[in-house]
RNA sequence: GCGAGAGUGGCGGAACUGGUAGACGCGCUGGACUUAGGAUCCAGUGGGAUUUCCUGUAGGGGUUCGACUCCCCUCUCUCGCACCA
């Protein structure tokens, strides 16, 4: 009997589905293990990527089901954003049939993978009922104020009608256009107010355990909590305010001179008219052009200009000049700041190459510093000095008294502030939920009824050839009557990010088909929160931090009784691979490059760095391949065990022939012996064996032992597989050698071949079930325990010790178990070539490590 | 630039809290079987000397009886940086 992966693959994804295995259990006697991974993409294209992730997902699920736990393994789903549009015009097919096909696609493609995905409870972002309740959120965050409309300004490219991210910004270019300058865009956007739930997501970040520390510390750093003080300066000649951010009150008797950031609007007011003007406004229109982290780098030019403007230094009653500068940020802090050059190296920078005013208000505790012969500002703790009723105090206790000096005097009041901002939700896209407001010219912004949800999207509509949004052209969506005044008004065309849809995609699986709320709290309280997550760590910041936003949200809704969505994360690497570029055609898939060139237009592609496997950069590869060549077992063992799950792969199929074969051998270890095993029960450690047959008893239970450990503790499938391969290999050494097998022997030797075959039932379903089937057992292995190892099976009579002399491995001993250490180090010192490299010098030290190491020191 | 990770043979990786560096697999070399190819099996495989010695975990420094592991500096790569999702 030969294996046939494919035959027998087949057969069983059959009986699975047929068994309602994957069938989500509400078995309540069970512990729960809610178990989710992210993000499959509905793209047409499901890459080694993805399988990669999903495989970690389905395995863990499998494992977690023999373990008893009750399982809900369903998957996200990705937005269907703009390569769903771009792909709905390259193909002439409707946006809505092209994902349905997809879905239909992507679920055969899961089905092949045998990944036990809860077929019962998909749930599509662009599904009706889904857009209802999340709309029905949004409006109860609206009418909280959690939900807000703001005027922003953005990058905007034309080509591409949408707007870019910073880091879309190349040489002030699209990344798609090149040639397309972007423009700065004056918009209307909504915001969900995350900054209100900065302190509670901060605290809770001590709270998560079962986060890596990694996710939490960038979490820590992306809120960025500050104290400080808002600080007014009244402006000279015109009725205003300016409010400075600042951490550093204590230098506030330095501050000669205010900067606003290029985007800030009381920029344009306060130069009306001024002889400044032009120039003001053309420095801020280059600047904008800059990329952001470009032009607050250190290492960028400080550039500025002078207003024409002054205000008043509430504290030195001076009238200081107000510039606008390219280092200042619109959205930390209040984006105008103090200027303190003599200890700030920016604006120490800055104020020289403009010839403004310099005044030392810290010294360091062992002299005295003078403005005129600096050379750089002083950064560090010191005494306060030219500081008014501050003099003599070291700065940094003085901070709290020059806040309660501000308030005392209207000038400033204590803040914190956070470097996080609130969440920008508009997006000027066709795949998303509609946000549902209606605009009126009497009534202002006028959300829809709660009857008149959901607001869906129309799917008989023109799409934009460019990849925009056809919303704001389709009068029949956005034509409306207001719900208040019933006057005609027109429809927000706006759609709401897709991180919205992936907040609480969780909570909704729990409850698909609920229909008279968003979330069945009975059974979202029987599954929440998520006892293991798994998902990139690309999400580490938006998704993550958005999904615990928006739980706490659900929460004070009452649709939640947790404040934290997922209880443990696994955040897996990204498979890497390198990109490849034409001049004219831009990214290429692997089989558009035919020998170095663009299948194309045969010009000469260029090579990329290895970076994440993404639809957008077309460096992916099709499992499919693989699959039809070895199986699909094969290749989910071969992803397993390639790398560990939290590490990036720079992605290879060089060596999956080497899981094949070992698929191979595990099948003809059972099928070649079944006539031996087959007549005999497994061992179970009654008659006494000896020699080899022990060692082979002992390796079957360090194997379990090992597996177990791996794959519950530390998601370390590669190592559990090795472990795996490790007992095949002893079997085998056995099988071959000379020892006669009576029927003990065969016991010992049907133990562990039936131990290897459960042990890698997660990882390979398909041929663990049909080896299982062949050794004579019905049903299938998921619905059975997972194995124990039995204690007295790994003890051992001899240990191997160690000896080193000054550290370094001069010989090995083998010592009976039952050895002291006194017994061990008199052991190591009698041993004849450590004589010989003691050599008869004085011993100074000897170190014995409990059953393992021995070291002379000489 | 800022934040977070990572760097170990020809390759993917192992070494769990500091204690035999290179498990397991790929590749390669030699052998067995075979008319031949494939498959399979056996042996070897960090580098250098060539007898049990030296050297080696990105580079440099430190702590320690002992460092891939801990600390400091440098380099390289990956992820994220808020409208790709």
């Amino acid at each position: 009997m030969k294996y046939n992966p494919q035959k027998l693959e087949t057969k069983w994804q059959a009986l699975w589905e047929e068994q309602g295995l994957f069938k989500v259990s509400e078995d309540q006697s069970k512990d729960k293990y809610y178990l989710l991974e992210m993000f499959p993409y509905p793209s047409g294209r499901i890459h080694m990527g993805h399988v990669r992730n999903y495989t970690i997902g389905d395995v863990v699920a499998r494992y977690k089901r023999m373990c008893g736990k009750n399982v809900l393994h369903p998957m996200g789903w990705d937005a269907f954003g703009m390569p769903a549009e771009n792909a709905a015009i390259e193909n002439n097919t409707h946006p809505a049939q092209w994902t349905h096909d997809n879905i239909q696609a992507m679920k055969a493609q899961f089905k092949r993978m045998g990944f036990s995905y809860d077929w019962n409870r998909e749930i599509a972002t662009c599904d009706p009922e889904y857009y209802r309740w999340e709309q029905l959120i949004f409006l109860k965050m609206y009418e909280k104020g959690l939900a807000y409309r703001k005027r922003t300004l953005v990058n905007w490219c034309e080509k591409c009608q949408s707007v870019l991210a910073n880091e879309q910004v190349e040489n002030g270019c699209c990344w798609r256009h090149t040639d397309n300058e972007v423009t700065i865009k004056e918009m209307d956007s909504w915001f969900l107010k995350i900054t209100a739930y900065a302190d509670e997501i901060l605290e809770y970040c001590e709270k998560l355990p079962g986060w890596p520390d990694s996710v939490l510390t960038m979490q820590k750093n992306w809120i960025g909590k500050s104290y400080g003080a808002i600080i007014r300066f009244p402006m000279v000649d015109l009725d205003e305010v300016v409010e400075v951010f600042t951490t550093r009150q204590d230098t506030l008797f330095g501050a000669t001179f205010l900067c606003f950031a290029p985007e800030h609007p009381m920029v344009k007011e306060m130069v009306k008219g001024l002889p400044q003007e032009k120039e003001v406004l053309g420095f801020v229109e280059s600047t904008l052009k800059m990329d952001s982290f470009v032009r607050t780098a250190e290492f960028t030019n400080k550039e500025g200009v002078f207003t024409g403007r002054y205000c008043v230094n509430p504290v030195t009653e001076e009238k200081i000049p107000i510039y606008v500068a390219n280092f200042v940020l619109y959205d930390y802090g209040t984006g105008a700041i103090m200027a303190v050059p003599t200890h700030d190296q920016r604006d120490f920078e800055f104020a020289r190459k403009y010839g403004l005013a310099l005044r030392v208000v810290i010294n360091p505790p062992d002299q005295e510093l003078d403005e005129k012969t600096m050379t750089e500002a002083y950064v560090d703790e010191g005494v306060l000095t030219n500081s008014g009723p501050f003099n003599g105090q070291r700065n940094l206790e003085a901070l709290d008294g020059i806040v309660e000096y501000l308030e005392s005097k209207g000038s400033g009041h204590k803040t914190t502030n956070y470097r996080l901002r609130d969440w920008g939700i508009s997006r000027q896209r066709y795949w998303g939920t509609p946000i549902p407001i209606i605009y009126c010219d009497k009534c202002g912004a006028v959300p829809v009824p709660e009857e008149d949800l959901p607001v869906i999207l129309p799917l008989d509509l023109n799409l934009k050839p460019n990849g925009g949004s056809p919303l704001p052209f389709e009068a029949s969506f956005y034509e409306t009557t207001c719900p208040r005044c019933k006057g005609s008004a027109r429809r927000e065309t706006d759609t709401m990010d897709t991180f919205v849809e992936s907040s609480w995609y969780f909570d909704r699986y729990a409850c698909p088909d609920y229909n008279e709320g968003p979330l069945d709290l009975k059974k979202v309280d029987y599954w929440m929160p998520v006892d293991q997550y798994i998902g990139g760590i690309e999400h580490a910041i938006l998704h993550l931090l958005y999904s615990r936003f928006y739980t706490r949200v659900l929460k004070d809704f009452s649709y939640l009784n947790v404040k934290e969505p997922f209880s443990n994360l696994l955040t897996q690497g990204m498979v890497c691979k390198e990109t490849q570029r034409c001049s004219t055609h831009g990214y290429l898939y692997p089989n558009e490059v035919k020998g170095g060139r663009c299948v194309h237009c045969h010009d000469e592609i260029t090579t990329g760095n290895s970076v994440k496997m993404s639809k957008s950069k077309k460096n992916v590869v099709d499992p499919q391949d693989l699959i039809d060549r070895y199986g699909t077992d094969t290749v989910r063992m071969f992803c397993l065990f390639a790398s560990p799950p939290e590490k990036s792969l720079e992605w290879s199929d060089q060596g999956a022939e080497g899981s094949y074969r070992f698929l191979n051998r595990v099948w003809r270890l059972v099928v070649d012996h079944i006539d031996d095993i087959k007549g005999v029960p497994a061992y179970r450690g009654k008659e006494t064996i000896s020699g080899q047959l022990k060692s082979l008893y002992r390796k079957t239970h360090q194997t379990i032992k090992k597996a177990t450990d791996d794959i519950d503790n530390r998601f370390r499938f590669n190592t559990a597989i090795a472990a795996v391969m490790e007992l095949v290999n002893e079997i085998n050494q056995y099988l071959n050698s000379e020892e006669e097998k009576d029927n003990i022997a065969w016991s010992v030797i049907k133990e562990a071949i039936e131990s290897a075959v459960v042990l890698l039932s997660p990882v390979v379903p398909h041929i663990s079930d049909e080896l299982w089937h062949i050794l004579g057992y019905d049903g299938v292995l998921l619905k059975r325990p997972w194995p124990c190892y039995r204690e007295e099976a790994l003890e051992v009579e001899k240990r191997l010790v160690v000896v080193q002399v000054n550290g370094k491995v001069r010989s090995r001993i083998e010592v009976p178990a039952s050895y002291t250490e006194k017994e061990i180090e008199s052991g190591a010192l009698s041993d004849e070539r450590i004589q010989r490299f003691i050599g008869g010098k004085p011993l100074r030290k000897v170190i014995v490590v409990k059953k393992k190491l021995v070291n002379i020191v000489v």
